[in-house]
RNA sequence: GCGUGCUUAGCUCAGCGGUAGAGCACUUCCUUCACACGGAAGGGGUCGCAGGUUCGAACCCUGCAGCGCGCACCA
């Protein structure tokens, strides 16, 4: 802390900090470390997507994951922060080719082939893969960089793999024919947790057919999708439909393709319990290719299956010729116009439906028949149950914050679904089986002999993230080598988990059946669900919306220690977040503040000196124990806050104590010695600031751990600290603990000894009123004369001189009377008047008075009210009663203090 | 439809059974030697609405309304 400049720099600050700490080790974790009395705590990141750059949403989480990692390590915890990235798939690939085309290097995927595909994306990836870590680090994670892993890695590949096989070989992968979301745009099958409904605005047009066997008979049918009508090989009605039993049976002409002859166009009246009476017309278009409702119709009457429509979203030649090559949605309007052409359209109304998405793509999913690779979800049970539920006491080994996503969980584990794995991707881990004509083959290598070929397609990047916790550790499936293997034994299961309540399904509850599956134990213990980060209007950040500030410009323009702060601060337990680039400028002052308020006691005594001397119980000040005991409290919370994974109330408890206690009351009332001349209190004094201060950079470090370790060495406290306390670093001196009941006796501070600093802090804010109230400059020197209700110490007059700004405070006795008409405030303290001396302006002064009566009388007439109520006092803990019969005496002192000066006055 | 969360000062949010709080914004004043990224003093709320439980409700219960999220969905 050489040349202390006025203002907190972050930028070289942090830069040499985090250098320092990755140089010496100090995010290292040792398996061999790891003891009885030296435990291990671990966490591992949420891969972000390789070829991804932060954003809020990261340093929000990973913020987090550092407090507690840092938290951990000044427990005197082994800690292991692992790091990484994921491959991404779908996302990944559609990067690479989208920049590929927009560079002209190809107009397709096909113009380069698999094999020279895949090799531009390693290359991608190798250019452009490190940046979120690089980025990471700027924001301070402490993560142990030597392990970082990405999911494609060969070692982590061959953990897929192994998992691939052995799941196939447990019959819980199987290969079929289904009907999956198909992704138009990616060409890809996907998964229903990609799926996201979106409710959209069309039509719902109303067409006529007519039935074959009675001509000029015709049945309407509403649909939002007439360009599947050619894939039409049924009209359903309900059973039980009067309108339209005596139509079960018989046939109705289907409305296209026009081109083809109506005799070629002849469809079924079917009865299905799935067509509801009352919506639409009652008649169901039933498509079994287009809709997976109509699928399982179409399996139950035996109807054919027509497919109009190409991969990529696109109506075929079976659609008829008006049709063909249209995309899907400009085939919808042509289909309309083709029904009203026709005289077959009876209306087409405005109609807003839910339709599936492709959460990647962003393009609506088509339900499409597919041969794909599914999985049946192992060690369901065990993970069903292994969460704690909310309101319920029965043991659990694993807990989510905030409990009620344990419910969400549960919901979804109750009825799960077989998970299609398999994606028509080149990027990923490419499934490990082969064919040969009939033959199948499932295993780690390519089989010997002629003429096998492997599955073209990749699996879904989730089913390598479920692998996470333990493929990280350097899990190799078997049995001997993991049980030897020092990191799993040390770190496995990992502690805490921190992530958000969106991929509970995707990330969480697969990792939790992966864990139990393999390493027959739950992968985590605690589950940490973030909020998810809006804008100022509640929108969620987004890149197309433009409304994600970028982080790095953030730390650039405020520290990292700023931005940390700032979002730590504003967000609660559960809560989404709505950020406002002003809680970073709050995170910034605030470190300001810190640095300047080291800088002042650095003033003091010259730099980089710690005070030699030990605190003396005996010359402590009420101001000096009123702090400590504060101190003690805030300790007591930030220690607790951390424990319920309240951040933003550790960050309240903090700036409280720090900035409203600590600075503006006791180090404004340790100047009243530090500029005295009593050198024995001012030694003393040193004492406990260097205390406090010394307590207080270590509860910040979690928080702000750049500025922190820049005051601990520049303050000179990593001095006199063994190398594994705080010597080195601070990330590894020891979390403050509360005092103990021997250190609270020896300071002597009982549950009151704050009582009379805090009465002296009071008078001082009602002095300064009275000097408002009173018009006087807050710069001007005055004499105040105060009436100790008790005996006030030389140090608290002195105190209370200093506060007030006064000239000079006289302090005087019962005995003294004041001149007519002179201000007063008063409390347990005594009364403090502003006596003068001529200049009072007795009208002024007898409204305050009235007005200060007024305020009194009401609270005054309250307490009464409660106190006088029979029931009340028959019922209320006697420690409610006390406090209320005690209240009300204050008020009445109060109150009859100031009758009495408005007596006063008037006489 | 089922589930879940929110509704407290102009804004963003704490508080979750016993005197309504913070930060920002606002008003007035202050560049006094830690900090104007600062200091002092203020103004501002019948805690969404209606019932109920209780000596006492922002807090617990019930209902209603508005907003959000998740799941499931009828073409």
């Amino acid at each position: 802390m050489s040349e202390i400049s006025k203002a907190y720099e972050p930028q070289s600050v942090e830069s040499k900090w985090y250098q320092f700490w990755e140089d010496q080790g100090c995010f290292t974790a040792d398996p061999a470390r790891v003891s009885a009395t030296r435990p291990a705590y671990s966490i591992v990141i949420p891969p972000p997507n390789v070829t991804g750059v932060l954003t809020m949403g990261h340093v929000l989480n990973n913020t987090i994951q550092d407090i507690l990692a840092r938290k951990a390590r000044m427990d005197g915890k082994e800690v292991l922060w692992l790091p990484g990235t994921d491959h991404a798939g779908i996302a990944t690939q559609n990067v690479v080719e989208k920049t590929l085309k927009k560079a002209g290097q190809i107009k397709h995927r096909d113009d380069l082939g698999r094999e020279a595909l895949v090799a531009k994306i390693w290359e991608w990836k190798e250019t452009y893969g490190g940046i979120i870590l690089k980025q990471l680090r700027a924001l301070g994670a402490s993560c142990d960089w030597t392990r970082t892993r990405f999911t494609m890695d060969p070692e982590y590949s061959r953990c897929v793999q192994k998992v691939f096989v052995d799941l196939y070989k447990k019959g819980l992968i199987y290969r079929g024919k289904r009907m999956v979301n198909w992704c138009p745009a990616s060409l890809t099958a996907l998964s229903d947790e990609e799926v996201v409904m979106k409710e959209q605005k069309g039509f719902m047009y109303h067409f006529r057919v007519e039935v074959v066997e009675l001509p000029g008979t015709f049945l309407t049918i509403a649909t939002t999708r007439p360009e599947t009508i050619p894939a039409d090989t049924a009209v359903a009605v309900n059973p039980n439909d009067p309108r339209y039993t005596h139509l079960v049976g018989k046939y109705v002409y289907r409305a296209l393709p026009l081109d083809v002859p109506k005799e070629q166009r002849i469809i079924p009246i079917i009865a299905d319990d799935h067509v509801t009476f009352d919506f639409g017309t009652g008649v169901l278009k039933v498509t079994p290719a287009h809709d997976k409702a109509d699928f399982e119709i179409g399996l139950r009457h035996n109807l054919p299956v027509i497919d109009v429509l190409t991969p990529d979203g696109k109506l075929t030649a079976e659609a008829g010729a008006d049709l063909a090559g249209l995309d899907r949605f400009v085939g919808r309007k042509r289909s309309a116009e083709l029904l009203e052409a026709a005289g077959a359209l009876d209306k087409a109304e405005p109609y807003t439906n839910n339709v599936g998405f492709s959460e990647r793509a962003d393009v609506p999913i088509e339900p499409r028949l597919s041969e794909q690779w599914f999985l049946k979800y192992p060690s369901v049970e065990a993970s069903k149950a292994c969460v704690a539920q909310p309101g319920s006491d029965a043991p659990a080994p694993m807990r989510f914050f905030p409990d009620r996503w344990a419910k969400v969980y549960d919901h979804w584990m109750g009825g799960i679904q077989d998970w299609c794995i398999s994606r028509q991707l080149w990027w990923g881990h490419r499934i490990p089986v082969w064919y040969r004509d009939s033959e199948v083959y499932c295993g780690l290598e390519t089989p010997a002999g002629d003429g096998w070929t492997q599955d073209p397609d990749v699996l879904d990047t989730w089913f390598s993230s479920w692998l996470w916790p333990f493929a990280t550790m350097g899990w190799v499936d078997d049995q001997d080598a993991d049980a030897k293997n020092a990191t799993l034994k040390a770190f496995y299961p990992t502690t805490d988990l921190v992530t958000g309540p969106d991929i509970i399904f995707f990330w969480v509850a697969r990792m939790i059946m992966a864990g139990y599956e393999y390493m027959g134990d739950l992968p985590f213990r605690n589950v940490y669900f973030t909020g998810i980060i809006r804008d100022k209007q509640g929108r969620k950040m987004s890149k197309s919306l433009g409304n994600s500030p970028d982080p790095l410009d953030l730390i650039a323009k405020y520290g990292a220690d700023a931005l940390r702060f700032g979002v730590m601060r504003a967000a609660p337990l559960g809560q989404d977040v709505l950020f406002d680039e002003q809680t970073v400028e709050l995170g910034r002052n605030f470190c300001n503040k810190l640095w300047n308020a080291c800088r002042f006691r650095q003033m003091i005594t010259g730099e980089g000196t710690q005070s030699e001397a030990e605190i003396n119980p005996a010359l402590l000040t009420s101001d000096d124990r009123w702090v400590l005991l504060r101190l003690d409290q805030a300790i007591r919370e930030v220690t607790q806050a951390l424990a319920e994974y309240k951040f933003s109330d550790a960050t309240t408890t903090l700036y409280r104590f720090f900035w409203n206690e600590y600075c503006d009351w006791y180090v404004e009332a340790s100047k009243a010695v530090i500029y005295g001349s009593d050198e024995a209190l001012k030694v003393n004094k040193v004492a406990v600031i260097d205390f406090v201060l010394g307590q207080l950079l270590r509860l910040f470090h979690p928080f702000l751990p750049f500025i922190t370790e820049e005051l601990w060495h520049g303050m000179g406290f990593a001095q006199d600290m063994p190398d594994n306390q705080g010597g080195k670093t601070l990330m590894f001196a020891l979390w403050p603990k509360p005092l103990s009941d021997d250190e609270k006796e020896y300071f002597g501070l009982d549950d009151t000894a704050d009582a009379v600093a805090q009465a002296k802090y009071d008078l001082v804010s009602l002095g300064r009123g009275l000097r408002r109230d009173c018009k006087i400059d807050p710069a001007k020197k005055i004499r105040f004369t105060v009436r100790p209700a008790g005996t006030l110490s030389p140090s608290d007059v002195e105190v209370l001189k200093m506060l007030l700004n006064a000239e000079a405070l006289e302090v005087v006795d019962a005995a003294w009377t004041s001149e007519r008409g002179t201000p007063v405030a008063v409390n347990a303290l005594g009364e403090l008047f502003l006596p003068l001396a001529g200049l009072i302006d007795l009208e002024a002064e007898r409204a305050r008075l009235t007005k200060e009566l007024e305020r009194v009388k009401i609270e005054v007439t309250k307490v009464q009210e409660k106190l006088a109520n029979p029931a009340f006092a028959a019922k209320v803990p006697v420690k409610v009663l006390e406090e209320h019969q005690a209240r009300l005496q204050e008020w009445q002192v109060k109150e009859a203090q100031i009758a009495a000066s408005l007596a006063n006055l008037a006489a």
